[in-house]
DNA sequence: CTCGCCGTCTTGAACGATCCAAATTGGATA
DNA sequence: TATCCAATTTGGATCGTTCAAGACGGCGAG
């Protein structure tokens, strides 16, 4: 077993003192070059590294980010997390930061984490995901000045905090304008209930996509509950109405895979698109608008540092662009 | 801003000095009861939280444990590692530890990561996942000495260190005993190449489940890839054959929805079981095996706590068994 | 020539917890 | 009352790092 190698033990084997290794660590511009350089061969050749610990200790920084990880709820959307999380690990592993995650059945539960990772470990910001009106976690956040970003916009007041977000109306506008081009009038949606800030710019990028083209989107629609059931469900009734749609667009992949089931035996075939790309999306064969997560992720990360490491202004927000994955349902 | 609230604080405050505050924490059963609660008293009145770099920096011992993300594949099996990677950060937290993520493309790396985490961060612990015969990791770690446990067998030697595994070869032979009872006779199998121990462990579960209701099963069975496109061809070749099975099971979720791609006009259908019940599989209502992802979560934490926690001998090895559930493709 | 300044490097103290050895307490015993 | 022992409690040292302040030599300006 190697003795454990310090700062001290690089300082003596460099022949210089403490404060000059850490100098080059951590100002390496007030270091002269030739000593500079004699303390790197010395880190290198006894393979030293700081202690996390002990410079957490002195600094009150811990180099560390903390994102919730949620139970999977249905299973289909469950891997947006997952790719949502391993890009950034990857992100922040790149920027000197380490990635902790942290369960939490409801809100009061994970502000009640909050406040103990922040005594505990000193984290020293947070990643949060899936943000709603009045959310109560970023108010505490603020408040107490810690550091964070959210994934999703803040729908009350778009500066009230950093974030990043994928800009889901012009995805379903999107959807909604190639299913125009293919020749398409009557083009239905499938989406949540009034409220979430998601679903209804959702629903919008639609309606505005028909409005352009001069269509009605007016009892087109409808409003469910997420879940495969559910979209098949919402799909029957509006293939009995009147004026049935030829295609639908839906809020998320679970909806568009009950639609399928709805629409499987209709002739001519029902054109239905789905949201989020999804695994499931890709093994039906699903088209589907697809989240640049790994990007979204990284976006994350930039903003994160970019407030930790001393930019004072809050930088702007990111909205990134969602493209459609086209597969044989449309 | 309140005060920065420290064991001195709290001393201070309970009229005790810092180390009996300490004990109270760390060995309550040497302090007297009423000191106790007073202790405890003033610590909550405080809302005091030991830093966890400062006693990490005196004991050596971070109490967090680190796990590896890996990007998603297939995406299929995405949900595998997601859902492992709740039940793990669940059951840690409430065994007072935190979860770190890292990632690593390849095993070099990994162990380079190991490396950095343990120096940098005091890592108490990892959890590996997916180990394969003379895995490199598990030497490096048991070399130096450090905790850790596989989910997923040690494929050389069971003896090695702790693990937790779900039954594979248990699994399949259910699966395939189903189908028996069903009436089915010709069962196939679709597999990965020989020489993994995962892939070899379902393989025989399958053969062996044949064997004992006195069925050969020579040439039932195909060894591909993994993935969707190679599963239907597999199927197709099975199919070709002069007695072409009349049910099959899959090593994989996506190997059982090639399958099914490739049985989808038969008559009489062909029966088709999965494995891993991934959210694609309950969304195309494929029957497959069901890995209790949760329990093995929570056991690796149970094992590796049980080492941490000064147990000198490696705790026996937990073997979990899978479960069969039932859709309409089986 | 002296002073002050700059660039470079060094020394002592501090962060907040635990370990260790020593001191205090209270009660039982001589 | 003095003594001893066990049960509690205490104070100082310590972990490895960074901060604050100071030391040293050389150089240009006054």
């Amino acid at each position: 077993m190697a003795e454990k190698v310090t700062i001290a033990t690089v300082a003596r084997h460099a022949r210089v003192s403490r404060q000059t290794v850490s100098n080059v660590l951590n100002a390496p511009h007030i270091v002269r070059e030739e000593t500079r350089q004699r303390v790197q061969e010395a880190i290198a050749a006894l393979g030293y590294r700081a202690s996390q610990a002990a410079r957490q200790m002195r600094t009150g920084r811990s180099r560390l980010i903390a994102v919730r990880i949620e139970p999977t709820r249905d299973g289909i959307n469950g891997s947006v997390l997952d790719r949502f999380l391993h890009g950034l690990t990857e992100t922040a592993e790149a920027a000197g930061y380490r990635t902790m995650l942290y369960t939490a059945s409801d809100t009061a539960r994970e502000i009640a984490a909050y406040d103990d990772l922040l005594s505990a470990y000193d984290l020293d910001g947070f990643v949060l995901t899936g943000t709603h009106h009045g959310d109560p976690r970023t108010a505490w956040l603020a408040e107490r000045g810690v550091a964070f970003v959210t994934f999703g916009r803040p729908w009350d007041d778009p500066e009230a905090h950093p974030w990043v977000d994928v800009d889901g109306a012009a995805g379903t506008g999107r959807a909604t304008g190639h299913l125009l081009a293919r020749g398409h009038r009557r083009i239905g949606f499938l989406g949540w209930p009034a409220g979430s800030g998601v679903g209804d710019d959702r629903r919008a990028g639609w309606r505005e996509a028909l409005r352009a083209a001069g269509i009605d989107p007016t009892g087109l629609d409808r409003e469910t509950e997420d879940g495969i059931a559910e979209g098949e469900r919402s799909m029957r009734d509006l293939l009995a109405t009147d004026a049935p749609p030829t295609a639908v667009v839906c809020a998320s992949d679970s909806l568009a895979l009950g639609a399928l089931q709805a629409v499987r035996a209709a002739d001519p075939p029902v054109a239905v698109v789905g949201f989020d790309d999804t695994p499931v999306a890709a093994a039906v064969g699903l088209t589907s608008v697809s989240q640049p997560l790994g990007d979204a992720a990284a976006r994350c990360v930039d903003l994160l540092t970019a407030v930790l490491d001393g930019d004072q202004q809050t930088p702007a927000p990111v909205l990134l662009q969602p493209s459609l994955v086209l597969r044989h349902t449309a």
